[in-house]
DNA sequence: CGATTCCCCTGATAGC
DNA sequence: TGCTATCAGGGGAATC
């Protein structure tokens, strides 16, 4: 599931791979997923240049050259990948999790950004560009985990308010911390020997000042390699990420501990599911 | 303010 | 073998 690191995989990816393109077309047989309707969608990026792409939270935004932003969230099952005339054809576009194409971007010199979505989660959205921040879901978030700004002193800013709330639900809170979901909040906690279920205020400064390491290495670990692909994210090429290779609990129910072999547990926490080590982590 | 539940979807999995 | 019920999950909305 497209997390910070996933999300910038594909980011990075489509600025190299699309600056300059021009949209000539839209498909879908999922109109539902876009926004505002397929027929305004339609109206607003085509015969658009695409200048440029960026991130806020988890969401990626495709800027283009005519005052119109394509703003998508990949949600559970979504990814974006990248076709040309060279590679359409490639052994990585054949894997099974990149067959669930409901949107298709026809580019310039026969290029397709296409939107495979297993779940059907993801959407698409056309919007000025000058109203992008005012997007519910992106007016919303707090600060970007990655962000320089986000610093230890914030970070404990954040928490100070919350004392009496649970670090691996606060963790997961857009509007507090863009960027972390169900699998980087349980590898932070992780790397940083702190239970998920453990109040903020029961946190000693040292465990606070663990975690927000750990916050920042995990992410960037995990775009070094390309995001996780524990079922079906791929990069813009159709390939899978590379975390799931060195994930420490996340997804490892009942398998040893990597640091002590101790048998990964997994917990709820509102609806949701945490992973941890019961030795390493306390 | 926070906690809980529901919803959107469908492949995977467990139970029968 | 094949059917059916349940689960997973990002995040927004509704409810308590």
């Amino acid at each position: 599931m497209p997390e910070l690191p996933e999300v910038q995989t594909v980011v990075s990816q489509l600025a190299k791979k699309l600056a300059g393109d021009s949209i000539e077309n839209v498909w879908t047989d999922w109109p539902k997923a876009v926004r505002p309707s397929l027929a305004s969608f339609e109206k607003a990026v085509v015969g658009a240049r695409i200048a440029g792409t960026r991130r806020f939270g988890k969401h990626i935004v495709m800027d283009l050259d005519n005052g119109k932003s394509i703003v998508i969230h990949l949600k559970m099952t979504g990814h974006l990948l990248v076709k040309t005339s060279l590679n359409r054809s490639s052994k990585a576009f054949q894997d099974p999790y990149n067959q669930f194409i409901h949107h298709i971007l026809f580019l310039s010199q026969d290029k397709t950004l296409e939107f495979s979505d297993m779940r059907k989660f993801g959407w698409m959205e056309a919007v000025s560009t000058e109203k992008i921040g005012k997007l519910a879901g992106i007016q919303a978030l707090g600060i970007d985990a990655l962000s320089p700004n986000f610093t230890e002193k914030r970070f404990r800013e954040i928490l100070e308010k919350r004392k009496k709330r649970v670090i691996g639900v606060v963790l997961l809170e857009q509007n507090l911390i863009a960027g972390i979901g169900n699998i980087y909040r349980s590898e932070a906690l992780f790397n940083a020997g702190i239970l998920p279920d453990r109040t903020i205020e029961s946190l000693s400064d040292e465990e606070v000042g663990k975690l927000f390491r750990s916050i920042k290495m995990v992410l960037r670990r995990a775009i070094r390699y390309r995001g996780t692909s524990d079922g079906d994210f791929r990069d813009t090429d159709g390939v899978p990420g590379g975390f799931q290779r060195v994930l420490g609990v996340y997804g490892q129910t009942g398998k040893p501990c990597p640091k002590c072999g101790t048998i990964v547990r997994r917990m709820k926490l509102g609806q949701r599911s945490v992973f941890f080590c019961s030795h390493c982590q306390s």
